[in-house]
DNA sequence: ATAATGATGTTGCAATTGCAACGAGGTGAT
DNA sequence: ATCACCTCGTTGCAATTGCAACATCATTAT
């Protein structure tokens, strides 16, 4: 139990809140605790969900099934990680299959209960609901700024765009890391892998970016 | 004053509230009403917001200013509409500049001062903090399925996606109305607007929709 | 060291799409 | 009725991008 408290200190919907806490609204809320081995179902495509999954070890992964079978990763979320949230205070069904991506043990509190709970202190009610709110509208803007690499008009703009996010990491010599293989780059940017690399090596040979795999340097921002 | 409750039964955040539950929300809350002329700004991109505005009269349009000066407008407001209320829950700074598209009254209702605010009625607390999070969260669900439409690999597979989610709506005949110009519709798919009358075109041609204008009749799905 | 595996770079070719320019139909104001 | 304006359709041409196949470079296991 306390191995667990101590796990929940570490997610996003407790932020600001202390252990003891943490404590009285787990006994209020009473959440399920559920064991997953990998590959078990957790959210399935196309039903509601009313609760708000909290990982307490090991991880799960968000798949859309198109019509022709195959499955393409939506998300991927590991230890402390919240999800369900969105979907839980929403109208919406889900628009993804959920699976455990490993052995879990997933906590699960009902929308409900927490939003009708009858906490004594109010505060720490406040608390949460404003944490909920701010992982809710934080993942509308993260969606909303991927969708604006997607919608910029040319791949090099969509290229600099991207980067110009990773740049102000850069060293004193004006290198830095991006975080994502090219395959990842290319469904960021909506385009094949190939095309990405060709257009990567135009800008490298116009004298625009340097780079090497992962670590890029921008020279000249046209 | 009873003009302005009328109004706010109208407005997606009061839903399930009574009209005398808005007075004492007004009353306790105390939101200020502010008017604008055409053109205003009300909310500048790149600052931060912590005020929810509903539209009593006129409305609004956020717009993206770009680089080289041009606007492009990000979505239109009108009356009894919110907006900011997004924003006002995140860590977020405003993407978009918010100006009046006419002659304006908004009421705002500042995001602490609700959260924080102390009502009587836990029950109608309850409610709004309920109404809000479902206007967020199904915004990000609106947004995610917008997202789909863009990346969805070819122009003819995301008309179909485009079509279908308006397909119910058919009538006996099975013709339907969609309620964007071509020039809208473009910019849904990511596209150019001939790019999209060149392809409807060779989809009629083969038989799969018929069309004239706005309406459309799905044939053949393939 | 060698082999196996995975990520990245390269390239030819074909299909898709962007761009620009123009014509046709529809709508509203005068 | 005429004109101005807006939306939509069409088309030629060029640029971009997708696809597929193969080469190179890194990393890890044996």
């Amino acid at each position: 139990m306390t191995e667990i408290i101590k796990a929940l200190t570490e997610c996003e919907l407790f932020t600001g809140i202390s252990r003891d806490g943490i404590k009285s609204i787990i006994d209020l809320l009473a959440p399920d605790i559920r064991s997953f081995r990998k590959g078990d179902t957790i959210i399935v495509e196309g039903e509601r969900n009313r609760e708000i999954g909290i990982i307490l070890s090991g991880g799960i992964v968000a798949q859309k099934i198109s019509a022709d079978g195959d499955a393409s990763t939506v998300s991927e979320i590991d230890k402390n990680g919240v999800f369900g949230e969105i979907l839980s205070g929403s109208t919406a069904i889900s628009p993804v299959t959920v699976t455990a991506s490993s052995v879990s043990e997933i906590m699960f509190i009902n929308y409900d209960r927490l939003i009708d709970a009858d906490f004594d202190d109010r505060d720490m009610y406040r608390r949460i609901i404003r944490n909920l709110i701010v992982m809710v509208s934080d993942s509308y803007f993260r969606l909303q700024k991927r969708m604006s690499l997607l919608t910029v008009g040319k791949l090099r703009q969509r290229i600099f765009a991207y980067l110009d996010s990773y740049s102000d990491a850069a060293d004193e010599r004006g290198f830095f890391d991006v975080p994502h293989t090219r395959e990842a780059q290319a469904s960021l940017f909506g385009c094949d892998r190939s095309a990405l690399s060709r257009e990567l090596s135009n800008m490298k040979r116009e004298g625009l970016i340097d780079y090497y795999r992962n670590t890029f340097k921008i020279l000249y921002r046209s």
